[in-house]
Order: structure tokens, then sequence, then C-alpha cells
DNA sequence: GACAGAGAGTTGCAAGCTACAACTATTGGA
DNA sequence: TCCAATAGTTGTAGCTTGCAACTCTCTGTC
């Protein structure tokens, strides 16, 4: 694996894996890819702050501010002053949000399905460590013991 | 491999690979990841019409109408009239769009490399065995025979 | 306690990317 | 010859985004 097959790997997994997401028809509900990601987000952690929110996303504090304006007015995000610093929100996701995140997942699952399908076990066996292994690396965080 | 984990990890790939790419500060340079996907596309394959990249591209084609305009008057695709059918380009990337294709994965190559040491040899190889099967099923392409 | 500075969030604004609809030009067939 | 289909272009409007300037809150120092 040098890094000239995986920047051809990775471009064309995120041309397409972008192109899957954004063609999720989940009728009456359409939502940009960084509202699903921030859902995504706010499904796995409660009580972020917009900064440490736009700070995961990679966006700046007006874009997140404007997204979760959205998103609460769209009622799938609570906004609740931090007590101990009124200066933050947390955030929380609602159960119209969680409920919207699965909803989503659920449009693209048959789409999942195949692709596994598709595969070898080999291969699949080989995604299950290689992918979750290139995310690790990708955040940073260190490599575990070799065995 | 169930469905739900490959929704996860792909999210998350998404986004940071996403993220990376954008990032890419070639000075004096700045492309979009439309334009990034394009260059990328005609790098691999000459003489396609803008209605073949549009297709490849999951792009409307006024919009890669004014996309490819845009390259061409950057110098980086030549769009020359089919002979046999006037009514279609045939897109080829020049000199300078090779280039600087080149310079962007070079620009992000660094980070390539830590991503990849970041990887214990195992990992290293299911990734190589699985990534490339991930894609070959998402484009469709036939599971080769288990061996 | 008052004040300065930092941090979180909001708003005005301009720029970029995109899809849709309506258009032109070319081709191929009835 | 005419009509339908195909490739591409342009007008337009919407959405997302970043930057800069703003408000509000907190913290530390005097």
């Amino acid at each position: 694996m040098d890094t000239h097959r995986l920047h051809h790997l990775l471009t064309d997994l995120l041309r397409t894996t972008g192109l899957v997401l954004m063609d999720r028809a989940v009728p009456g509900h359409p939502a940009s890819l960084s509202q699903l990601f921030a859902l995504h987000e706010l499904d796995l952690r409660s009580g972020l702050s917009q900064r440490e929110l736009a700070e995961r996303l990679g966006l700046e504090k007006s874009t997140v501010s404007r997204l979760v304006t959205d998103l609460e007015s769209d009622g799938l995000v609570r906004r609740e002053r931090d007590p101990d610093n009124r200066r933050l929100y947390r955030l929380e996701i609602t159960d119209a949000g969680r409920r919207l995140h699965r909803e989503i997942a659920s449009a693209v699952h048959p789409r999942y399905l195949q692709w596994i399908e598709g595969m070898t076990p080999a291969e699949r066996e080989g995604l299950e460590i290689g992918l979750p292994a290139l995310l690790r690396a990708m955040h940073g965080e260190p490599r575990p013991p070799e065995e």
C-alpha cells in the first residue's frame, strides 16, 4: 500500500460515497451532507458545544451556528445554555433527530448490503481490520501494539 | 462487518478525507473538490465527452459545462470537437493539468504516509485487500471467484 | 468592585457550487 | 424535408460556506 495507491482509492471512495449519501431520499426530509454529519456526531456524543461541533466537522463557527439553527427549528436538535458557563450551548439530538438519522441510514442500507455481498469473506475481513485502522491513523490515534 | 458498522465507518471516512483533500494547499492553485475529481478522472481516461464526465462525477451537464470551461481557461484541460460527431467534445487533460494533479497528490502525500505508518502491517494488508474490493462492489462489478 | 481581554456565538456580506429550465447546434431517421 | 433526440450553453435562483465585525459572558488583575 503506497501513497499513490491510497490517494487513488480514497479519491474514488470519497466521490462514490458522497454521491450515495447525497442520494439518500428520505421523503420530506432533505438534509445536507453537513446536517447529516452533525446528526451523526450528536447521535454519538451528547453535550457538545457549537465550537466543539465546528471543530469536529471542520467548519467555521458561523457556519455551524446557522447549521444548528436550522436543525433546531426542524426539531432535530436541542440547544441549551450550559448553566456553569452561559457563553456556550450544550447540544443534544432529539428523538426526532435520532429517528431521522436512523431513517437516512436505513435508506442507504440496501446499498450497503449489496456492497457487503459483493465482497468475498476474505475481503470483508480485510476491510473490517483495515478500515477502522485507517480511521484511527487519520485521527492521529496511536498504533496498537503488534502481536 | 454489518451495515451499521459500514455506515459509521464510511461517514467518518467521508468527512475526514473530504477535509484533508480540501485542505490541500497548492499555493496559487486553489481547486474545488469537483475540479480535483475531474482532473483525476481525465488523468485516468482520455477522450471523455462532457456528458460522460458528468455521469462519472454525478453532476448535472450544465455544471460540468461550467466546470470544464474553468479548467480550460486555466489551461488544465483541452476541449476538441469530435470530428465524427460535432455535437460532442473530446476532453483531454493537458500537461499542466497532469502536473497540477500530481502536485495536489504530493501536497497530501505526507499525510498519507503518516496514516500508513500509523497502521500495523496486518492492518495495511487488510486495507489493501478490503478497500479495492469495497470500491469494486460499489461500482457494481462482479465478485471474483473465491479460492 | 471596575476593567481588560478572551471565548462562544450571531449576523451581514460576498463568493462559489449546484440544479433546473429553456435555449442553440448537430445528427439521424422517417 | 422535417422531426425527434443528443450534446452542450446560459439565465436564474438556492444553498453552503468563510470572513469580519458584532454582542454577550466569563476570568483574572488591579
